[in-house]
DNA sequence: CGCAATGTTCGAAA
DNA sequence: TTTTCGAACATTGC
């Protein structure tokens, strides 16, 4: 479930769910999952708090508490899912983690490959969390300045892929909508950022915005996975360019679309479209 | 069997 | 210091 548009999906599920009810007790059955505090305490603290907002930072979500912030990073696979009665609830073999509410309701974290992470962090700290800490602007926001973008795509040497990946330029994208953005802009995902011209990372800046807006709209993207209480009901997978369209014309000019590897993740573009002025490798 | 999969992090090497 | 590369985490499905 993991860029921004499904992270915001999620958000909004567990919002919606889940705001203004109370922890009674919580089951950990993968510790791993818990990076703090540890399993222990992170039980006791729980115990009692009442959920009173869902928030999103990048990708990770932060469930405000009474007197903690939850911490919540989903990685490749997490997701929630929500029952209404305790009684009626299904655990399966992901299911790593368990909030029973006082009012019989249960929130389930899963996680089919238990990458994702959760930590419990003093109320209103979590800005100050490791992972939260370095994040870049949110595109979504006024704080995702065209020139402060621009001026920072013009100092990097990185390609612009894994730069875009990193979550320090801006926030939110992933595998997908990086793919997504450069194939809007027409930028080749090995172009070396300091190598785009002004207009380019103009168009970049304005494509990011675009995508990532128009997937929120969406509800996200849906692939490879199941439906599931939260955040599920995206359908952005229908409007999707490149992205798992390998072999397919491309919308502009049919060229079929080209999978590469880049930074060691797939990497779908159009090779008539985004044209790669540098010579690499 | 081998590989790739919506992500991040850590250590080593350049 | 910056960037790159590979591995690790762990499981499933093609």
């Amino acid at each position: 479930m993991p860029e921004l548009p499904e992270v915001e999906t999620v958000r909004k599920g567990l919002e919606r769910l889940v705001v203004g009810k109370t922890i009674d007790a919580v089951t950990v059955l993968w510790p791993r999952i818990i990076e703090l505090p540890e399993v222990p305490l992170f039980q006791a603290f729980l115990s009692g708090q009442e959920i009173i907002g869902v928030q999103r930072r990048g990708k990770f979500l932060i469930l405000k508490l009474t007197d903690f912030d939850l911490v919540s990073h989903l990685r490749m696979e997490g997701k929630y899912e929500y029952f209404p009665s305790a009684q009626t609830a299904i655990q399966d073999k992901h299911t790593h983690v368990i909030f029973q509410m006082q009012d019989g309701s249960q929130l389930q974290y899963r996680d089919v490959r238990k990458f994702g992470r959760m930590a419990l962090v003093p109320k209103n700290q979590s800005s100050k969390y490791k992972g939260i800490q370095q994040l870049g602007p949110e595109p979504l926001s006024h704080d995702f300045d065209k020139i402060a973008f621009q001026e920072a795509l013009k100092k990097k040497t990185m390609a612009i892929k894994p730069l875009l990946l990193n979550q320090k330029i801006v926030v939110g994208l992933g595998n997908i909508y990086v793919d997504e953005s450069l194939w809007l802009a027409s930028i080749h995902p090995e172009r070396l950022a300091s190598s785009l011209t002004e207009r380019e990372t103009s168009l970049l800046y304005e494509s990011i915005i675009a995508v990532l807006g128009q997937a929120v709209e969406a509800g996200g993207t849906t692939i490879r996975t199941y439906a599931n209480a939260l955040g599920e009901a995206g359908t952005f997978q229908v409007s999707l360019q490149v992205y798992g369209q390998t072999g397919q014309p491309c919308a502009r000019c049919q060229t079929p679309i080209q999978k590469i590897k880049v930074a060691q993740r797939g990497t779908h573009f159009c090779p008539t479209c985004q044209k790669n002025k540098e010579v690499r490798r």
